[in-house]
DNA sequence: CATTATACCTTGAATAGCGAGGTATCTAGT
DNA sequence: ACTAGATACCTCGCTATTCAAGGTATAATG
């Protein structure tokens, strides 16, 4: 019923999990954190968000994933591959393109 | 697969939909080449898109709906509510604000 | 010894965007 | 008269996706 961060957040995970990993390599939970500073506090992804985009990703072969034993607990690190960053280039310039839509659509005075 | 208006495009289409008819009442048809007009053809609205908003604005008391014949052809006239315009300010700013969000995590120069 | 933080994960419900399909009328071309 | 396209309305079903809630396990803190 009460959703978080409610509309507008369709791409949104990817694009964001994407863009903070092309900056520099991370693990989920790390990740988690990093979007809510990344945006100010604007937007705050769950778990239950950022694992399957992670998944996903690497699935489809945009991140890699490595396992690194720290301090007795595991942690999977994500790098952006070649096709990640073009990925990453697609969904920015898709967010540009739907953005400056809507931001004609809102502006736009009265007009006729 | 191939998809018109790829991610991004959450809680767009009632926000569109609320803004241009806050602007001026009109009838589905319309708003369809509407919506592709006042985002300067960045966002195209099928009919499968509008006419469900539509009504679904009209059932929460959004938007009131008034038969008009026009040459022996039928049209239906939206007009937005006072419950309509509230609900247009609230996801105005909410969109400003997820905007803002990842503006903010695109942005963040290279720093490293 | 118990609670919190770290760190990973999956499942299930709900939403919603979209293509495709369906009906019917009016207009323009041939 | 026939056809095709534009106008104008509508619904169905697929798919993708967000998210809360729950689950496991270890390390650190009190």
């Amino acid at each position: 019923m009460s959703k978080s961060n409610p509309p507008f957040m369709s791409g949104v995970p990817e694009l964001l999990v994407l863009r903070l990993l092309a900056r520099q390599e991370m693990y989920g939970y790390e990740l988690v954190k990093a979007v809510r500073a990344a945006t100010g506090e604007e937007i705050a992804l769950g778990e239950g968000v950022v694992y399957p985009v992670l998944h996903s990703l690497e699935t489809s072969g945009a991140l890699t994933a490595t396992r690194k034993p720290v301090n007795g607990r595991t942690r999977v690190y994500y790098t952006v591959t070649a096709k990640g960053q073009k990925r990453l280039s697609t969904l920015t310039s898709e967010w540009q393109r739907i953005r400056s839509g809507i931001e004609s659509a809102l502006g736009e005075a009265g007009h006729v």
